[in-house]
This record gives structure tokens, sequence and C-alpha cells, in this order.
DNA sequence: CGACACATGTAACACGTTACATGATTTG
DNA sequence: CAAATCATGTAACGTGTTACATGTGTCG
């Protein structure tokens, strides 16, 4: 969902063609965030199946020099643009964090140590925050877009490395105090909130 | 490749069915991460066919009074999953965040005011950092799972609302500075590095 | 019996990734 | 001309989502 809007925004500033659109794409993103041609088209495909934007569609007969197919946003488009920009991410809606999911299940894996597990993960992310660390030093301070993409993952790291050692205390808590047996407060088992949290 | 691993996991601790995977699946995820039971199926078929588990398999004949079909973690299973574990998630690859591509897109969007755009996040943010804090007071203290996704829940949103500070000043910052003109340093416009940075 | 919960699946779609195929334009 | 580069696409696959279809077993 990310790319799309992406592609429409730059599209707003004025007609552009795919190869273009990825240019311009990894520019703002200070070239930290590759994306590959062919989901380019496939997206401008389905932005103008949607009514979000439109080509020339196939220069009139012959005569066309260059093959740059350039597409325009629409006035639909530029609502949707509007409307993405001040919605925040879905509520009801957190993130499977692929590291939590694996702390969680090296809990109970029979032949697992999850502190050795933790431990694992917590070299390697000091380690990326600090190859971020030496980009931000070297480059970003001219380029704004890659200085905050960084800025953003170097906080994200952080928050990941803090939850780490805040998951590696209470584990180890856990496992010294009384593992007490399940629903002390005779909880009434509830009822199954599944269905009715899907939707909205 | 979350989702595998993780009922890769369940059945490392013996035999399940696949409702029983999803019921088991969100109990260790404190009813937080919803998880659709389609998705197990196909999954459990994907399992089966690369040889990381098995199932089994058609009761003979007749006389199966239970429809449940058990699946089993095979050898080749195991070890899948012990390579996951300690594997750190592909290096290389920052995610693409959302709110950041939000932000650098607003920058530039022509009738956008990007301090706008931050604020309408912030709100929204520490709004939900409040519900998430309400849940962790109320019932986390007797769920160990439930308290670390919480716990990573809330790590992640305090980073993003650090960063969206950070961003709304280093903007108003680059918009007061001499907006320079590209490349004050004469870089020689790195040769396009994309193609080396999509392997690995 | 009929309704409901349990249990297993399938179909259709969106998005992302990789790899390949095909033209057109430039340049040695 | 031949090769590299620009430019547009398509195909196949993995994962995730929603919705629907189908049996089976239990219980009022």
């Amino acid at each position: 969902m990310s790319v799309r809007h992406a592609l429409l925004a730059l599209l707003s500033e004025g007609p552009k063609y795919g190869l273009q659109l990825r240019e311009e794409f990894e520019a703002r993103t200070g070239e930290v965030w590759p994306l590959n041609v062919g989901q380019v088209y496939t997206t401008l495909q389905r932005l103008e199946r949607d009514g979000l934007a439109e080509s020339d569609d196939a220069g009139q007969d012959g005569r066309e020099k260059t093959p740059q197919k350039a597409f325009r946003i629409t006035a639909a488009g530029h609502d949707e643009l509007e409307g993405w920009l001040r919605t925040p991410p879905d509520l009801s809606a957190p993130p499977r964090d692929e590291l939590v999911m694996k702390v969680l299940v090296a809990m109970r894996v029979p032949g697992t140590d999850v502190h050795d597990v933790i431990q694992v993960h917590r070299r390697y992310l000091v380690e990326l925050m600090q190859q971020w660390t030496r980009i931000k030093e070297a480059e970003a301070e001219s380029d704004l877009s890659l200085a905050l993409v960084v800025d953003a993952e170097l906080f994200r790291l952080d928050s990941v490395i803090r939850w780490l050692g805040a998951a590696d205390g209470r584990i180890k808590r856990a496992a010294a105090e009384p593992p007490r047996p399940p629903s002390t407060t005779a909880a009434p088992r509830a009822p199954r909130r599944h269905g009715s949290r899907t939707g909205q």
C-alpha cells in the first residue's frame, strides 16, 4: 500500500514515466529503499485501472519517437493522496513483528535457550545501528531525505534493542517466579472475540 | 515468512491440527495478533510440500470419526526452525516504513503542510500508546506473552513519536537554512549502485 | 430435526520479489 | 554494425487478506 501512494505523490508534481518514477522514488529515500522496476509498471497499471492516474495511452498512430509512456494524476488521484497523507495507519492492526515472534516462539521450543537467541539478535542489531550511524555521519547532513530515513531506522533499532533488554529481564523474572497455574482470577474464558476484531 | 515458522514452532511441541494451531498462535500472542484460519491451512500445505511437516494424510479408508488432520514436524522442519530462530532479519533490507514515506512525500506534495501531517499522526500515535498502556496495566501482569507483545508495541510507538519530533525539527531547520544547490562537494554522482544492492 | 459450533478447505485478490522477454536509442 | 543502455512490460512465485463452500458432530 505504500509504493502505490508514493508513486501517486510523485505524479502529483507532474507527468512522469516508469523508470523516471523509480529513480525519483529512490532519490527521495536517499537511495536506501530500492524499488524494483517491475513493481512500478504493475502499480501504474493498477492506478490507471482504479482511475487515480491516466496515461497518454499509446501515442496516436505512428511517429512516437520516444517509447516513454507518461502518466498523469487524476482528480480522484489527488483526493486519494490527500486522504492517505492524513490517515494514520490502520488502528487495530498491530503489525506482526518477526523478531517478537522469534522470542515468543523461542520461549517454548524444547531445545532452545531464549537468552541465547536474544543475545544473538542484540549483537546483530547493535552492529546494524553502528553501520547506520556511520552512514548518517558520512552522507546525511547534505541530504534531508536520507537524514530522515536514517533517523527513522536508528530510532527503530534503538527501540528494538531496548525491547530485547526488557524482554530478557521479564523472561528471567517470570522463570524465577511462581509459574502460576492459568487463570488465578477465574476469568470466564473470554468468549472468543475474534470475528469482530477482524473488521474495523 | 513469520507465520510459517511460528506454526513450525508450535508443531515442534507435538502434533497439532489446523484450528488448534490458530488458537495456540493467538494464545501465545496474547490474542493481539489475530490469525485467519485460511492462512493456517495454506501454510500447512506449503510446509508439507517443502518437507518440513507431515500429516497423517487421509485416515486410512473409513471409520475416521474426527475430521481433525494432525500435522507433525519433520527432522528437516526442526533444522529449519533452529536456523530461523538464530538468523537475524535480513541485513540490507531496511523495511519501507509507511509513516516515514508519508512524511517524505508530504514534504514535496504541492498543496500540503508537512507539519500538519506530522501533528495529525503524532496525536494519533500518542492516543494509541495510551490505549496499549491501559491494556498493559489491565491484563499484562498475568500473561507473559501479552506483556512482551505490548511492550514491543509501546517501545515501537515511542520511537515513532520521537522520530516525528526529530523529523519536524529537521524539516523546519532545513527550510530556514540555505536550500543549497545540489552537490556542494562536487560528488562524482555515484554510479548507480542498485544492481548489487538487490542481491544478497 | 434444525441450529450452531467445529473443522477443513478453496477462490479471488493485493502487494512484493525475481527473472526473463522485447523494443528503441545511443555510441564505439 | 554491434553492444550497451534506456524503457516497457510479463510470468511465476510467496505471503497475506477476505469470503465462500462443505462436511461433521452436538445439543436443545
